[in-house]
DNA sequence: GGTAGACCTGGACGC
DNA sequence: GCGTCCAGGTCTACC
């Protein structure tokens, strides 16, 4: 007999449109089950590990969790926080309007959250296990990585703690999770986190300028300019795009642009522009548009085919 | 400031 | 079954 927790979103919120919102619901320990629009993860408490089960009944109704296992006051709390950082319940339907009112392409659909990790350091290793590989790989890496050094559980593992990475050997991490030579950067990323030098709160402040944002993300081991702008988005700053090929082939395919993959990029960053700070969000849904026409809706997808076959180049 | 090449892995392809 | 090539973003060395 587990516990049972309600959360009041805000009047807006669809989980099955706004969990499905971005890759990073595919990826492990996150699963989303489309015959029943269940969303599950095992996470990690101080109290121990659980698998969380949200189902939602309608548009702004009250969100149920349940655990498989009996929480304390705490590990409650620390299930509503993670739960509410993933699922970006704290966007009220205002901010969303507001994205609306400059881009009126997603105002029927609703659409305006980005699903994200339950914790900044988890956002921060799946960016890096997104760059220089497909996405297969990513999946991957995500997998053995929960597998490997997460709590365990009859559910999978849960996403490690920085503090465990921070203990792990870079060969674990290459041997067993296929992380070839982002080990070491990894490692050093949850060394960092663990010793409180990843400041989360200075990081999402709205009075910390975008700049010195995105250059202390680039003095991180293993962040360029891509995953600078993928961290930034996922701390809800939506200024800037994280531009890669899959920005190219959305720049040639859909949107009709020539030249070399550079100028094309710079087009691409040029065409956004006038979004200005919710750029990344208008860039974002427009891509996820595209997958979702040549795969149905997110909310339907099989996770274990997508996982295995969903790159650029296939759809 | 711009660029070439190395870094790994998994998949495609040819033999 | 094996070898080769390629895609993917970051990092370093070099111009």
């Amino acid at each position: 007999m587990g516990s049972t927790l309600r959360i009041t979103p805000p009047e807006d919120y669809r989980l099955s449109r706004d969990a499905c919102s971005y890759g990073y619901f595919l990826l492990a320990p996150n699963r989303w089950h489309p015959s029943t629009q269940t969303f599950t993860r095992v996470l990690a408490t101080d109290a121990g590990v659980t698998r969380i089960a949200i189902t939602q009944p309608g548009i702004g109704e009250r969100l149920t969790l349940r655990c498989d296992r009996t929480l304390d006051r705490a590990s409650q709390q620390q299930v509503r926080a993670g739960v509410s950082r993933m699922l970006r319940l704290n966007e009220p339907a205002k901010t969303i309007a507001a994205f609306h009112k400059v881009d009126k392409r997603w105002k029927k659909s609703g659409r305006g959250r980005l699903f994200r990790s339950p914790t900044l350091f988890e956002d921060i290793i799946k960016t890096v296990t997104s760059c220089n590989v497909q996405w297969p790989s990513t999946v991957h890496m995500n997998r053995r990585l929960c597998e490997v050094l997460g709590d365990k559980h009859d559910a999978g593992g849960s996403f490690p703690a920085s503090a465990k990475v921070a203990r792990t050997r870079p060969s674990t991490l290459r041997a067993r999770c296929r992380f070839g030579y982002r080990d070491a950067r990894t490692v050093e990323l949850a060394k960092l986190h663990r010793k409180g030098a990843i400041d989360e709160a200075w990081l999402e402040d709205p009075a910390t300028p975008d700049d010195d944002v995105r250059t202390f993300l680039i003095s991180l081991p293993g962040i360029g300019p891509y995953a600078a702008a993928n961290i930034m988005q996922l701390l809800g700053r939506y200024a800037h795009l994280p531009l890669d090929t899959e920005s190219v082939r959305h720049g040639k395919v859909v949107l009709g642009m020539t030249g070399t993959d550079a100028k094309i990029m710079k087009k691409i960053d040029a065409h956004f522009a006038p979004f200005g700070e919710h750029r990344f969000r208008s860039y974002w849904f427009e891509l996820w548009a595209f997958y979702e026409s040549k795969r149905g809706p997110a909310h339907t997808w099989d996770q274990d085919e997508v996982g295995s076959t969903f790159t650029a180049s296939q759809l």
